[in-house]
DNA sequence: CCTGAAGTTGAGACCGGTCTCAAACTGAAG
DNA sequence: CTTCAGTTTGAGACCGGTCTCAACTTCAGG
């Protein structure tokens, strides 16, 4: 008896129209339930198949349709909840189509981006959903398309390339938030983000067509409301690790007129950010006001709890999904989801210190 | 011009063969790698591969071989940070070895397990990985191996099946939850969590393989070194949604004589109790201690701090990932990664209050 | 009984790699 | 100049569905 048994062969068409007496023409007609198929051929192959446990080969199938029934989503970090809950999305969505999902995790590398689609192409997958990581590097994307699969967009937009974007408006949210720090006082606000620039941060920069361009943007019109302008070197990007992170941090408040607010532009940063300000013993609203985007449930359990902007993250993900299984030629729900980011203002925002 | 444009056809072995002008077969053989191919033979074909863009198609590749190279993997929440945690890891390691990750997300139930993996079989996935739902039905995981896929579970174990499982040892840190609430005083000590189940908990019921087992086990232990029993009732389960986690709150406080600390399962469950301690205005430690399972960044930053018991999830990932490797022929590094998991003491337990 | 349209049926091509097999070629030994 | 092993090569089968096409059956209408 050997150690690796024979896998017990699966059953073909082929094997069902030889059971059931008719022609491998007609046992396809008739599981697949296209063409011409008498009653009595029919009741012959149903029986035959169920008989044999006949299960259709996928990869067979995909060889002759050129499309399997699987699309690719490709993210930078499947380990940040936001993706998580967005893929939970997309794959919800998906899944009532029949399709299932081929992940493939960037680390918001380009290069990597490059390579999964690439790779996801290969495996024939009938369309993509993708977070790009560069607004502006963008030819595999358009290689995909022209190849003949439907790429959607989501969390953030490309130049150069007309394809379906779905992204939560954060330009109302946006603007609160600035209003909302100017208003309690402040003037020196900080802003921490993990999108990958060339350089430092400069007015009016491109900063792409990420949501990290509409959340700057969000703070800049509330300070030329208010007839100020806002220090541009307050804005830190390119916080993408824990040392990347604790020197944006040390940043913007080892100056000798810190910050007195901070921005958070995503969970991951916000978590950063809070033990940061817990290790140098600074109170929150006291000594420092914090605002984060992404609203998960532990922002509300830490004290205080976090004034935060909550985006719709899993409908996103629907949406996408949505967009994509349209263009694939599906008939979707006409419905479409608001994607609107809002303000929920908690207790980490106050006036700023007398002493600053 | 029509809307939807011609795609552009994909180089084939046979359209580089004919710009080489050599036989298809040698083609296939210079750009697979395999057989003998001459210098000049070789380097005419990568040069016309080169020139055309030549791709190889991987569902026409699965077709013969037989198998896909991507695997699948099959969990109950992709949601929860704990499984997209290990998915990161899984993925990490999967990718190396040239594997892409086809994701089905089960919602926890068993029926649409079985249908994952029959789809997942039926696009004939290399192998499979997965955090089975129940510990007992489980025809469909043999099955899968029948079939000659490689399968390997993670988080949870299963009955009556030799399958390479992949697990964390919680049994110290188990015995060490439950002696450190013991030592602190507390006797009333709740065990909340989302397994499901028929019934409610009874003392030596078997609740299967899952973690949640050894868990319950170990304070089990510890109250026994005390020479002491823990009452039943204060294990809930099934507190797997906002309604039956609030019933198993209110189960656990809205008794004669209440829990004085309760011991969360994960970090979902965790969320829900801290919610609801904080919104019946409980303070902890003071008036009840908590006690939470998988340490995520939050947890150090909520008031007080949590004490958790850390588990290495994204390493279990890659040991699933390397496991079933290893089934699929690769050599993978032999060196084991430990899965132990430890108690991180901080500030969420104290002595039972007074009163009771 | 003949005709034609509609309904059925089976043979076999096809998708794009992989791989077997036999033929052709190479060069060294005899 | 043979002979033989070893290398290189091309033809074509194969995987398992899908789908075209031609042929056959059936039956109403003439």
């Amino acid at each position: 008896m050997t150690k690796r048994e024979q896998p017990v062969r699966e059953a073909t068409v082929a094997d069902v129209a030889r059971a059931a007496g008719v022609s491998k023409a007609q046992a396809a007609r008739a599981l697949g339930g296209y063409g011409a198929v008498s009653e009595q051929v029919l009741s012959l192959v149903i029986a035959a198949s169920e008989q044999l446990g006949y299960r259709p080969n996928q990869v067979a199938r995909s060889m002759t349709t050129g499309r399997s029934n699987s699309i690719g989503v490709v993210v930078g970090d499947i380990e940040n909840a936001h993706f998580g809950l967005a893929l939970r999305g997309i794959s919800d969505e998906v899944r009532d189509a029949g399709y299932t999902v081929v992940l493939v995790n960037t680390d918001e590398d380009l290069d990597a981006e490059v390579g999964a689609v690439q790779e996801l192409l290969q495996q024939r997958v009938a369309g993509l959903v993708v977070a790009p990581c560069s607004s502006t590097q963008t030819a595999h994307l358009g290689s995909a398309q022209e190849r003949g699969r439907a790429v959607v967009l989501f969390d953030r937009g490309i130049h150069g390339l007309e394809l379906d974007t779905v992204r939560v408006d954060f330009a109302d949210a946006a603007l609160q938030v600035g209003r909302l720090l100017l208003d309690a006082g402040h003037r020196r606000i900080g802003y921490v983000s993990s999108l990958r620039t060339d350089g430092p941060y400069e007015p009016g920069a491109d900063l792409g067509l990420s949501p990290v361009a509409d959340r700057v943007r969000g703070i800049e019109q509330a300070f030329t409301e208010a007839e100020d302008e806002w220090d541009p070197t307050l804005v830190q990007l390119n916080a993408f690790s824990d040392d990347t992170l604790a020197a944006a941090c040390a940043e913007l408040l080892d100056r000798p007129a810190p910050a007195t607010a901070v921005v958070c532009s995503d969970s991951l940063i916000a978590l950063g950010v809070l033990g940061h300000i817990k290790r140098r013993g600074l109170r929150i609203p006291e000594d420092i006001s914090v605002v984060a985007y992404d609203d998960f449930p532990w922002t509300e359990l830490v004290e205080p709890p976090l004034t935060v902007v909550a985006q719709p993250v899993y409908d996103m993900g629907r949406e996408a999904a949505r967009a994509l299984l349209r263009r694939l030629g599906h008939r979707v729900p006409a419905e479409r989801l608001p994607l609107r980011a809002h303000l929920v203002e908690r207790a980490s925002v106050g006036a700023p210190s007398e002493e600053n």
